[in-house]
Formats: structure tokens, C-alpha cells, sequence
DNA sequence: AACTATTTATAAGA
DNA sequence: TTCTTATAAATAGTT
């Protein structure tokens, strides 16, 4: 999607990359949401950038919470 | 997308149900690995179906492998 | 399992 | 850096 396509490779600007990264990451936090709605699924989903921060979503997914959580250990 | 809008809320025919499952699911793991690779990111997708059937993707993920495992016990 | 009309996501730009 | 928009991509209903 966007103005041109994208090359499949690490975006080598940082802010590009920085930027990219928040876009993209909400929207498969949005998408998952979707998934686990219209099919009733459990779905979860972790992102954790390079710099260790961790970005988490769980979708009807109970039984992962404490899961997800035993990731920040 | 597609043909009409479709709204929010669990799909009650089975079949586009499961179609939609597998589709969607498809999309959401594609999107878990465009955003690994973009953005330099290690990416956890996991999708449980109320069948109980598991279906996992990781990408430049490595630690978190283990953990993903450990759900099929 | 393919197709395609549309909706949605998003890369650049403002 | 928040908002806009042109364009690429995902996908709902169809065949």
C-alpha cells in the first residue's frame, strides 16, 4: 500500500523505520483484534523492537495473558 | 475489503466463518512477518481456534520459540 | 481454488 | 508531527 511499494528489506532510515514500524504495528494489533472477533479465536501478538520494548495484544485470548506476561521476565 | 462491508461481530455461518478464518489468518501472519523484516523486530503471532487447534508464526523471534511451544501442553 | 469489486492499510507528502 | 491522499494490498462475496 502507499504512495510506492515497498522493497522487503529493513528500512534503513531510522525515522522511516521508526515511523513504519508504530503504523504498522497498530495495524496488526487492529487486525488480530478483527480475526479473533469474526472468527471467535483466541489470537495473540507480540512485537518487541530491538531496543527490548515490548508491545503486546491479546484478542480473546485469556489463557495467554499470563503467557504474554512471563515474556517481560 | 472486499465486495461489502463487513461488520464487527462473529461471523454466524459456519462455512464463511471458516473461510474467513483461514484467510485472514493468513493475512494476519504475512503482515507479523512484513513488520519483522521492515522494521527490524522480532514478531509473535499465535492463533488459537475454539477447536482447540493451534496455529503459531514467529518471526526473527527466536526467544520467543520456547514460550510458543509450551502453549501445546 | 480462482476471481474481482471494494474496502482497508499505509508510504509519502503537506 | 499530526493530518491528508494517492496507491498498494487485503479480502467478502462470487464463480
Amino acid at each position: 500500500m502507499g504512495r510506492k511499494k515497498l522493497q522487503m528489506k529493513r528500512i534503513d532510515v531510522k525515522s522511516s523505520r521508526q515511523v513504519t514500524f508504530c503504523k504498522r504495528r497498530s495495524g496488526l494489533v487492529k487486525k488480530a483484534r478483527e480475526l479473533s472477533i469474526l472468527c471467535d479465536a483466541q489470537v495473540a501478538v507480540v512485537v518487541l523492537s530491538r531496543r527490548g520494548k515490548l508491545y503486546e495484544s491479546c484478542a480473546g485470548a485469556d489463557r495467554f495473558l499470563g503467557l504474554i506476561d512471563s515474556i517481560r521476565l
